[in-house]
RNA sequence: GGAGAGGUGUCCGAGUGGUUUAAGGAAACGGUCUUGAAAACCGUCGUGCCGGCAACGGUACCCAGGGUUCGAAUCCCUGCCUCUCCGCCA
């Protein structure tokens, strides 16, 4: 949720950057709205401010009929203008969480995803001296992905993942993990990418996979029932992204400066309905309802937040580098960074079964506009002289970015697969394979 | 899932219908004293919203949402959460 004071201040600019989003928004009917909603509330306080003074002049005392019938006059007016606030505040907020966050200055214009700008490529995509196959042909082979059965016990876009295909997924998690929770790496990525932030390790966790529809709607992620899915018995959601349920963590608190920053990297099974996607990427196991995912969340204060996103694709990079997977960087447009967003980077993985790259991880900057909404604030010490302090309580930014989902895999089978049909595990990955270095 | 007890500020904890701007204590921070520290003493010590250049004024918030009342932290209802016992269970 954008700040309504900064609508009432920049008027046109939000009018105009949010339409570069892509969102039809009416900021002059919002302000309208927000009005209305004002004289409202002054309305209401005026007559709660009669009351009070009259349940005090009545105090301990019995109070006279005439006190009463005014006690009894000024709770029928507050009644109708409290009904009359709360329709006026519940539309004035509606429309308020219709309005997107602002792209930040860098972040280029564009109409659709086409106009995301490569900022970088790394690696040359792989050469074969035989014809590759996508990993669906190599896993079906291998025996390591059923999606019959899958459909026979949950229907279409699940999967069973089997056998070494599985280990390869858990080799890449602990990779992740092991990378995210290593100080000296860190301090590395930083040192490397010249950058300005604490060295402080991520803090492994496993969250709840399902989140209660107020908390869900307050990180700004929860989409309609037609792309995620709700429990029929509770008031729960199923996560669509880990980044989901570790968000909310910290729900309404007020944060202590010298706790942050707050990394956190988390672990779960992930799910989405993908409507709208009938028929894309059926092959295999690039579009599921289902996968598992290691996701990286951060706290951080306003200054520190464009540098932690900037962190974040630094250690998405060192990650594919050290798989040696031939990677570019998209910085995404207007159109495609999505509402909550002020700036997002993809990370594209090339993928020698489809010739051409496609979209593996994902990296959000969020500003303040979910913490505004789940009220995840930090008390600051502005001044602290002798004689003198100032602490000041400000919204927290937030920062999420994918460190391996499934879709890895697919980018690890297919590059580095060979002429015999087995596939040479990344060197990276050695410690974690049981000592299987080709699969 | 069944039965019972609870949920008050950073923490502990009082308050069960009306000067609650929530007692008291602890922690924290500033000061006095001290060579320094401790102790003692003095002071500060919630958040949102509305109005105001500001000082400040108003209003709401004692888990959440409803209700009763002239007046609710306090009474009633519902939900959520915690604890104890039972049941079930990786």
């Amino acid at each position: 949720m954008l700040d309504i004071r900064y609508i009432r201040d920049n008027p046109k600019e939000v009018q105009t950057k949010a339409e570069q989003k892509g969102y039809k928004v009416d900021v002059s009917s919002l302000l309208k709205l927000d009005n209305s909603r004002r004289e409202l509330q002054t309305k209401t306080e005026e007559v709660r401010q009669q009351r009070n003074t009259l349940a005090e002049a009545v105090g301990k005392t019995k109070p006279s009929e005439d006190q009463i019938a005014q006690g009894k006059e000024l709770k029928a007016q507050l009644a109708e203008l409290e009904e009359k606030l709360r329709a006026a505040e519940e539309e004035f907020a509606k429309v308020l969480k219709t309005i997107p966050n602002m792209p930040l200055d860098y972040v280029p214009v564009g109409q659709s995803e086409d106009e995301n700008v490569v900022s970088k490529t790394v690696g040359e995509p792989t050469k074969f001296d035989f014809e590759p196959k996508n990993h669906w042909e190599i896993a079906q082979a291998r025996g390591w992905i059923d999606k019959e059965r899958a459909a026979k016990v949950a229907g279409a876009r699940f999967a069973y993942i089997k056998g070494d295909l599985a280990r390869l997924h858990f080799a890449l998690m602990m990779f992740g993990m092991d990378v995210l929770t290593n100080e000296d790496i860190l301090k590395k990525i930083i040192a490397d990418n010249g950058l300005k932030v604490s060295s402080k390790p991520f803090t492994l966790v496993m969250p709840p996979a399902v989140a209660r529809t107020d908390v869900y709607d307050a990180t700004c992620r929860l989409n309609k029932e037609e792309q995620t899915y709700k429990l029929a018995d509770d008031d729960l959601w199923l996560n669509a992204s880990a980044e989901h349920v570790m968000a909310p963590m910290y729900l309404g608190e007020i944060l202590d400066e010298s706790e942050l920053p707050i990394r956190l990297v988390g672990y779960t099974t992930a799910f989405r309905r993908e409507a709208g996607t009938y028929g894309k990427d059926m092959e295999g196991i690039f579009r599921l309802h289902q996968f598992d995912k290691l996701e990286m969340e951060s706290f951080t204060t306003a200054d520190d937040g464009l540098e932690e996103h900037k962190l974040m694709v630094a250690i998405q990079e060192y990650l594919m580098s050290e798989l040696k997977v031939p990677y570019r960087v998209l910085q995404k447009c207007t159109a495609d960074i999505g509402g909550p967003n002020a700036a997002g980077v993809d990370i594209d993985s090339w993928l020698p079964g489809q010739n051409k790259y496609r979209e593996t991880h994902t990296a959000d900057y969020i500003t303040d506009y979910q913490a505004r909404r789940m009220q995840t604030r930090v008390r600051r010490t502005m001044v602290n002289e002798p004689g003198f302090q100032a602490a000041k309580i400000e919204l927290v930014h937030t920062n999420d970015a994918t460190v391996f989902s499934q879709r890895p895999l697919i980018a690890i089978i297919e590059n580095f697969q060979q002429a015999d049909g087995t596939i040479a595990v990344p060197e990276v990955l050695w410690p974690y394979m049981s000592g299987k270095k080709v699969l």
